[in-house]
DNA sequence: TACTTTTGTATCGCAAACGATATAAAACAA
DNA sequence: TTGTTTTATATCGTTTGCGATACAAAAGTA
């Protein structure tokens, strides 16, 4: 067996493990409000700037067209946002907030603590995790250059 | 907007995002030989050790078999792999390498090396993997444990 | 032995992701 | 203005990922 395939010598397995693992720990606070994780980032996205297009949502969460707009359409049946036409460029679609998407963010309040309470652990503590968004945004960083497709 | 809710803050974001991101620096290397990372994922758990039944295989990867058993059967389907029932237990199916899914390690060699360099930057070179290695281990434990469903 | 519980896999349904492609509107060029 | 290219979004098909559930074989129990 080559060293470079070990399954314990792999960065994105890793990535990919911790990913879903933390993902599913948002699971039942989400769909306690009809919600799922990809779902509650374009929560934030929106909590953040409301009334974008889609292609800024996109950008953002540096995800294709193509995923978001299924996913904003069942966020849309759901009551959470509306989708409308653009005034000044007829292609373009605006997303913005509901009434109930706006509540959202008080329905949530505990979320993020709660989730980041269950991460804590031996190395990555209030102290390491600056380093650790470090290197992660780093990697994002390059890996996004390479293909640029997410750029302003 | 609170502070918390503010897309910079996630850690469950930059795993997500770096994850989805070095899968896709794996696509054109794997797609060249019809793989996906997933698949990908169960050679580098077969080549360790052959002949697994799908509980173990899946444990070792922390996923259900609802995904690992489609997983497998596509890779049948392409002949890298057969299934067959278990002669000890027969509820078991063991999952063994092919001729051809052996092969494959030799025409996979240069990937790892392909994907590492890309993923070089600043702050993760052969120093800090480690400890970024270490932070990742350290997160999927303590949220493994939370669950507990990949118990030896 | 007969009954119950547990275990190993699988089926079903739904929501992502994403490559490939389509379509209409806008921008640009001739 | 007419024709071409680019841009914003959407549609389609395939593979994951997972909750809920089903089912048969094995293990445990009475």
């Amino acid at each position: 067996m080559k060293e470079q395939f070990k399954l314990d010598n792999q960065l994105c397995f890793r990535l990919y493990t911790a990913s879903r693992l933390l993902t599913q720990a948002y699971h039942p606070l989400l769909s306690e409000h009809g919600l799922t994780y990809p779902q509650y980032l374009v929560l934030m996205v929106l909590w953040e700037k409301d009334a974008q297009p889609v292609n800024d949502i996109a950008k953002r969460l540096m995800l294709e067209t193509n995923t978001v707009t299924p996913l904003l359409k069942r966020m849309e049946l759901q009551g959470i946002l509306t989708r409308s036409k653009g005034s000044a460029d007829a292609r373009q679609v605006i997303v913005t907030l509901t009434e109930k998407g706006q509540n959202l963010q008080n329905l949530l309040a505990d979320v993020p603590m709660k989730v980041g309470s269950a991460v804590i652990c031996k190395s990555v503590t209030p102290d390491t995790v600056p380093a650790l968004f470090g290197m992660l945004d780093d990697i994002i960083a390059k890996l996004d250059n390479q293909t640029n497709r997410h750029e302003a």
